[in-house]
DNA sequence: TCTGGGGTCCTAGGACCC
DNA sequence: TCTGGGGTCCTAGGACCC
């Protein structure tokens, strides 16, 4: 029999955010999306005064003043690190881990059985708080979905004291019982919706449904969730990540944007980042998207988007932004506030498996080397120290994203980091 | 005039996740 | 005035092949 123990951390960057200033403690605080423009992240304080997640900020400014509400821009850097300590001391207890998001990873406790799962759930959850400051909830069962549904109510009720086991337990046909079927893992509001139709309201109603009819209905992916829920594990542990298949990057700007010319400083940006990311993982991108829109809550909302394949994958920043800066010149039209803009990198294969073209006259060993010369100095000395003159110089242009209230960089860089008494 | 049956690959769009 | 960003998987339908 498989067990899954789903270790989730509390309301993550919020609580990242305390672990540097304890004065946020028993303060309602939120953490806001990319360009200060909705919440992501609430302290319990900030639920229970009714903050929703993605609420635009604007629309709760009266409670935010009322409550004195504490507010942080999002500061992924700081994010992105104590993720990093917190799946490292995951792996303290197993090997066979699956990090499933910056704040979630899937345990394999299988071979574990014969302990006192609570117990060791708790010493998983005592031993992520001391070492990194974080605190999580700790959901276990047979399968991946109820683990899930454990973690909720791990999260959620007080009983449970952050753990709840559920293999063979008596609970869980109540657990499943108070779990509405929008709350469910890979159920999302169109599958609610329509579950609810048919007067399936709950975890447990969906268990007992008929396999033929979610299969009509819902596909694989339904009976899946079906099997899960019967404590039939149909979803493995994803123990090493899989390559991944595209790689995006884009934003939105605080200001609105006219000209072509600022529209290519901000893609050759986020080029950059994206190529980046790419070199990282040691790929090459096959093709090329890139896309704009004006603001989708406007009338006369325009969005396009170019792809272009490249005649040899490459992960070179210059020659990426010069195919990126092509594709928008046939998407751009005049007279428009653009609001956001990025570029997608997809077909991508490993870097040593690139099939050179016959037609191809670029030198690629010497910009290779010149890539991995711009990474090396960018590692040692912040993100950004070099970048293309075509991403626009200055630091505060129409189209940046605004951080009005980030935190400093407590772990990246160690001239911020506060003084020790 | 009749108008098969199977397979593969690709793409767009839908649905979901954090 | 102000509304995030980055992913995955599945399915249906078309193109193409023998």
């Amino acid at each position: 029999m498989s067990i899954f123990a789903l270790v989730d951390c509390n309301n993550f960057y919020v609580s990242c955010e305390r672990v540097f200033n304890p004065k946020l403690a028993g303060k309602p605080v939120v953490v806001l999306s990319n360009n200060d423009g909705c919440v992501v992240s609430r302290s319990n304080e900030a639920k229970e005064i009714g903050i929703g997640m993605g609420a635009p900020v604007f629309e709760i400014s009266r409670i935010i003043e009322k409550h004195d509400v504490q507010i942080y821009s999002s500061n992924y850097a700081l994010y992105g690190d104590m993720s990093q300590r917190v799946m490292n001391t995951l792996g303290r207890f197993t090997p066979k881990i699956e990090i499933y998001s910056i704040d979630e990873a899937f345990l394999d406790l299988s071979s574990f059985g014969y302990h006192n799962l609570t117990d060791y759930g708790q010493k998983i959850r005592a031993t992520v708080k001391q070492w990194t400051g974080i605190p999580v909830a700790v959901g276990i069962a047979e399968s991946k979905t109820l683990a899930k549904v454990a973690g909720r109510f791990a999260k959620k009720s007080d009983k449970t004291n952050g753990v709840l086991d559920l293999t063979a337990s008596p609970y869980q046909e109540h657990a499943l019982a108070r779990t509405k079927v929008g709350d469910i893992w890979g159920i999302g509001r169109r599958y609610a919706r329509l579950l609810k139709k048919y007067g399936i309201h709950n975890a447990l109603q969906l268990r007992n449904t008929d396999d033929t009819f979610i299969r009509e209905k819902m596909g694989v992916v339904g009976v899946r969730i079906l099997h899960e829920l019967r404590g039939t594990s149909c979803l493995e542990l994803q123990h090493t990540l899989p390559a991944k298949k595209g790689i995006t990057s884009s934003r939105s700007f605080k200001k609105n944007v006219e000209t072509l010319q600022e529209l290519r400083q901000a893609v050759a940006a986020y080029v950059s980042t994206g190529a980046e990311k790419l070199r990282r993982e040691g790929s090459a991108a096959g093709a090329l998207t890139v896309f704009i829109n004006t603001n989708r809550f406007k009338d006369n909302y325009y969005s396009n988007s170019e792809t272009l394949f490249l005649p040899v994958a490459t992960s070179d920043t210059s020659e990426l932004i010069h195919y990126a800066h092509r594709g928008l010149k046939k998407i751009y039209r005049e007279g428009l506030g653009y609001k956001k803009a990025g570029v997608m990198f997809t077909n991508l294969v490993p870097e040593k498996h690139v099939q050179p073209s016959l037609f191809d006259d670029r030198n690629r060993k010497r910009s290779a080397k010149l890539m991995q010369t711009l990474d090396a100095v960018n590692e040692k000395t912040g993100t950004g120290t070099l970048r293309y003159a075509g991403a626009g110089l200055g630091d505060n242009l129409r189209w940046h994203t605004a951080f009005n209230k980030r935190s400093p960089a407590y772990t990246t860089q160690w001239e911020q980091l506060p003084a020790v008494s």
